[in-house]
DNA sequence: CCGTTTGTTGACTGACCAGTCAATCCGGAG
DNA sequence: CTCCGGATTGACTGGTCAGTCAACAAACGG
């Protein structure tokens, strides 16, 4: 995560544009990205105002960087996963797994992603779309190939299974990053499995006999 | 939904807070928040730039204005819903139904309140925090007793359900709000089903005896 | 008919900040 | 030692915009 700087005799400073963007993390994750000023970034990276331009055409080039960074590691996680022999559900894990301890790993990234990225309709969400949705048809593949086997039901499509997947994950985090939720070790690894587990297991009680509650509308 | 201006003879203008406050819908869908003018919002409502000031104190309480509008509503719905007597499944398809037609009767409207409050960590959203939790916690509510009368399995948390359900809706609206998923009369509908039926049927396949992946992580 | 209150107008100001740029530093090649 | 090019610096500029304010209009009661 960090490089070793902080060295009392050493200048070190190996990689200003590493550091700029580790400053970028912080600085979006604190104050947010409009909020945050350019030189809030040099500051927190002890660098000088211009050096962020050197690296970066501009300020919005830097959180580019720091979301095609991460969501092309994420991608690349899901098309791993997706090749194993592995049940659905597993998958599924899996990729509950790996998100959630990339917010556990550096919650201050994951947040900056999902809160000026992701959920962004008015600025970058728009402008990387094409990658985002990539995520979903990835994890949608997943559940259309477990409807073909029959391991999962085909009562919604995958797409909307995707969605809904992701929906749940992308909510947990949220409340660990508003606050609502408590976090901690123990937390991280309960709601990965309660996120597959209402996914695939779903909230009715099932006695044996179709759930009574099962009507179409 | 609108007020019916536009007629030649007459300057009708009746009520210029409500105008702004339409105004203000349209401006912060099309532009964002952030990137949206004051004077967008006058020129918008066809009013001086200055009335928007003598109605509110602040850009930032037009905002507020909006949210607290529409999200008492959803409250008061939810606990009516919450009042009837049925089953928890019929009351989250109720709920689901509201807030897709929310969306169907003024996407503009819905799309500033998710895009700009409810998934904003680092302004409106921490401002809200308090409001936004109260339906979660109704949604909590009603999980729990459906827990404690046997129809819904108690695998999860009745929070951790809400915020599961929630987060599906919410994801499903962000798909429209991106034009990532299809919009249409038969679309609202079968998304309010596929939510209750993703969140409460679950993926997995259910062949009469216990679903061979419920296994515990 | 006048005074008061409330509604309405839009030019103006003060602050803020992304991005520029000319100057300086520094390491290495010749 | 000198020269060159990339790295680094931070003062400065240009444009933007939220919010103010002084003036004008309309409604209304006395």
């Amino acid at each position: 995560m960090a490089s070793a700087s902080a060295q009392p005799g050493k200048p070190a400073t190996p990689d200003k544009r590493r550091m700029i963007l580790d400053a970028a993390v912080i600085a979006f994750a604190t104050r947010g990205f409009h909020a945050c000023r350019v030189s809030d970034i040099a500051d927190e990276a002890n660098v000088a105002y211009g050096l962020v331009y050197h690296y970066f055409r501009s300020k919005d080039e830097v959180l580019d960087t720091l979301f095609l960074e991460r969501w092309n590691v994420l991608l690349e996680v899901i098309t791993e996963i997706d090749g194993q022999q592995l049940p659905a559900r597993d998958k599924l894990y899996a990729i509950a797994s790996f998100i959630v301890d990339s917010y556990r790993y550096d919650p201050d990234l994951m947040k900056v992603i999902i809160v000026e990225v992701t959920r962004a309709a008015n600025s970058f969400g728009r402008t990387h779309l094409k990658t985002i949705r990539e995520a979903y048809a990835l994890i949608a593949g997943i559940v259309e190939k477990a409807q073909a086997d029959g391991s999962f039901r085909d009562a919604v499509t995958p797409g909307f299974a995707a969605l809904a997947f992701y929906g749940a994950i992308e909510q947990v985090l949220t409340g660990w990053i508003f606050d609502m939720l408590p976090r901690g070790e123990d937390e991280f690894e309960q709601a990965k499995a309660y996120i597959v587990e209402t996914i695939c297991g779903g909230l009715d009680a099932h006695d044996g006999n179709p759930p009574a509650s099962a009507r179409a509308v």
